[in-house]
DNA sequence: ATTACTAATATACGAGTAC
DNA sequence: TGTACTCGTATATTAGTAA
């Protein structure tokens, strides 16, 4: 698997318990709970309640301002990022797998995505939409001819928006993120995405793949490699 | 909360492997796995995987034929049925708001629903969580088939819960209540309620109509009327 | 009313082992 | 290899209590 962040510091159990939160405050609103109560709809005790805002509280997945008769929570970015890796397995399982089977090999160019994808305003929205923080630096695969057609394919793909944003000297364009799988000789990585810029004309030849870590390193890539790309599973 | 099917003899651990091996072999597919293998992908030992997917078994979630070198695993209906469950609740959480449209006409039946409607322990509920005090009768709406399939989609619709109560002679299953905008040729009625009994088989067919006011005078509808229902709007 | 501590008890875990 | 026992130990839970 990978991905050591913080919310594999708390259990399923504490996972369960900022899911209920969640509901009731939504990602970004906060709501009033008692340990009582809340140890009510997870049945089990208030104790059990109070201790898992804690470990949640530790973990940084959930904030809290504790009251007199009570305590206000907000999940935090990182507890929306935990929700999400959950919710992103329940749709593998529950969503129809319109998957695009796209081939190719591996070419140079981890160079230009690089500077782009580790801007904040990208990186943040990676955290909060992906769930994880991918390494700064995209693998490039140059798509073989048969798959060029098939990359038309890529739009029926549910994609993780990423919005445009600004600073003080320029804008910085949206993009969409392809959920998918990268399959070489080392094995298979799940968490991949295929990010794609939305309005500047791009080499559509090539696929540009991000994920939690080094993706040459991780699956001992070589230049020219040849690779399997499977968008949408 | 109540809601004590098997799947809630499991716990959150549980639940997450029976995701991992749904991960794997898909709703209806089965797998082959090893404890050993199965430990290290939920960062545990083998000796816990394999308690883990025999609290499963017991609990009619999964079901195992263990071999020499092994067990083939499936998820069961029941197993689908809780997982559903989690995925519903990370849908509300992620998912836009959303809304049902739903086509049909309107047919007799006015009578059933109309002596549960009016029984006390309901009619309280209605008044306390609903904000109104509804006509004690419901409308019955017949679906147009291409609207059965997009009922489904009506789980993702927050809705109002209704519990269950009792009394000396018997027992009154909990409902839901989802928001709805009735139109029809004669008008809109913004304030309407699609109640939908939570355990009892009923007719996915129909949808029964609740409202402050009879909604045959109201909209002045006929026999066999077509209707519009918005659910969730 | 709350939250959160302490301490007794229940449960979960994993090393070792059998088959 | 595999599953699934037993059993000593670690962790989680909850009643009681303090603030």
């Amino acid at each position: 698997m990978s991905g050591t962040t913080a919310a594999d510091a708390v259990g399923h159990d504490e996972l369960a318990t900022l899911r209920v939160v969640a509901l009731d405050s939504g990602l970004t609103g906060e709501v009033k709970v008692s340990c009582a109560g809340l140890g009510e709809r997870l049945d089990a005790s208030s104790q059990t309640a109070s201790r898992r805002l804690q470990r949640l509280d530790d973990a940084g997945l959930l904030a809290r301002e504790v009251t007199g008769d009570g305590q206000w929570v907000t999940v935090t970015d990182a507890g929306e990022a935990a929700l999400r890796r959950e919710y992103e397995q329940y749709r593998r399982i529950f969503e129809e797998p319109t998957s695009v089977e796209l081939r190719g090999h591996v070419t140079s160019g981890m160079g230009e995505g690089r500077h782009y994808i580790s801007l904040p305003g990208y990186m943040e929205q990676f955290r909060d939409r992906l769930g994880y923080e991918p390494f700064p630096g995209t693998l490039n695969v140059e798509l073989a001819e048969e798959s060029l057609r098939r990359r038309a394919g890529m739009e029926a793909v549910e994609a993780v928006a990423i919005d445009g944003w600004q600073d003080e000297d320029r804008t910085f364009g949206p993009a969409s993120c392809y959920p998918a799988t990268l399959v070489a000789d080392g094995g298979r990585y799940e968490t991949v995405h295929a990010i794609v810029p939305e309005r500047t004309h791009h080499d559509e030849s090539q696929l540009e793949l991000i994920a939690p870590d080094r993706l040459r390193d991780a699956l001992e890539l070589e230049d020219d490699e040849e690779l399997e790309v499977h968008v949408g599973a």
